[in-house]
DNA sequence: ATGTAATCAAACCAATCGGTCAAACTAATT
DNA sequence: AATTAGTTTGACCGATTGGTTTGATTACAT
């Protein structure tokens, strides 16, 4: 595997010195991966440096070598996952209208969930434990809250949706979109779905918007 | 501790033979709370038997007299859960008109998360890591589902309701109000509200009701 | 070719894990 | 008082954990 010497781009510095960067910085993709995925089905005590290794294709003592403890990269991963979050928020640069916005922010957490779902469950399993390495990073969270709160707000006042309390109604989307990622196994049962079809994610989709949309007197 | 003397209603056997019984049955009661709570946060890996033991106010020799493996309280304990919430669902018995049900349903729900948070969240844990001990016990909750969705089938089709999903709505339900139990950091970290304050939950009680009530053209 | 710095792996460490066992202890029955 | 059944304990087991060490190996610049 990996065997493939891809050509690299000249970055600036001579080849040489590119292509060990470059090698850093796959293997350390690697370990975010792998380390995702063994955090994501084990939580952190139950996951083992062994297992990451051994999905990143390292031996442990390699492991430690990029990385300095299981805790530590614990967190980075957390942190990491929280910055790619932050582009998902209730935002006016998602459309004009409220209707648009919130279609738009539906459809970008639902996707997001389906694409990474193992991001996503590692992310609520460390809220649900009272995120004890995330909360200092939580406050980054709230600048783009507050921000959606304001937009949500000068709706109601311009009379544009019928009144909701614009923190929870964000909160509100947040839980349902979330729901389908975290609780594919709980759904599947519910739809008496069998363990490798799929349910119709674009119906659901459709009907969350319509869920949000009547909420605030939209449809 | 436990050196207070209740009297003991005697159920038929001899006195002596009731106080031995009541005795196991206090013990096997704070095994599984103490078993709630270890489990809860550390998970089924990472929590100790070691840990439970102690939490119980017994050696590790003596709660593995009482119990047979890690393995097999966890599962016990998530099916002990399990049929307390299979109380809670959507149900006619609830009340005469849909609104009067849904927020029956609403507030049962709510009110179980804020009293159980633990329960709560070791169940959500289970779930997002694919049920791996409770799948096989899912199928009882099936049951419940269609009986739900049967109902608010039929609200549909007498024009009680404007048209929802049933399977959806329901679920919907779930979600949100699920989330108040089991993100409780996080909401509180939106709402910047201190560790120790707690958030307005007649609210946002309210709040749940009138977005779901809306959704179905009731208010 | 040679020296140097980065990278790797086998063996190893103390600590903890779930669980067991035989011996001791307690309490009800005879 | 003697017997018995039920309960508790300290010591212990093999397995696994996160992490280190030491010495070999590699890749690069000169």
């Amino acid at each position: 595997m990996s065997s493939d010497k891809a050509d690299i781009r000249n970055d600036g510095k001579s080849t040489a010195r590119g292509k060990v960067l470059e090698r850093r910085r796959r293997i350390l993709a690697a370990i975010r991966d792998a380390a995702i995925d063994e955090f994501a089905s084990k939580g952190l005590v139950g996951a083992s440096t062994q297992a990451i290794a051994q999905r990143a294709g390292l031996t442990k003592p390699q492991l430690h070598y990029y990385i300095s403890s299981k805790e530590e990269l614990y967190e980075d991963i957390l942190v990491y996952i929280l910055d790619e979050w932050k582009e998902i928020f209730i935002s006016s640069s998602a459309g004009d209208t409220p209707e648009q916005i919130i279609r738009a922010y539906i459809h970008k957490k639902l996707e997001y969930g389906k694409r990474n779902p193992k991001a996503s469950r590692l992310f609520t399993a460390e809220i649900t434990n009272g995120a004890p390495f995330l909360s200092r990073h939580l406050a980054q969270y709230q600048a783009s809250t507050q921000e959606a709160v304001a937009l949500i707000r000068s709706w109601v006042d311009q009379e544009l949706i019928r009144p909701v309390d614009p923190l929870l109604f964000q909160m509100h989307i947040w839980a349902v979109t979330q729901h389908y990622a975290d609780f594919e196994v709980q759904i599947k049962s519910f739809m008496q779905i069998g363990e490798n079809e799929e349910f119709d994610m674009d119906h659901v989709e459709e009907e969350v918007v319509t869920l949000f949309l009547r909420a605030c007197g939209l449809k």
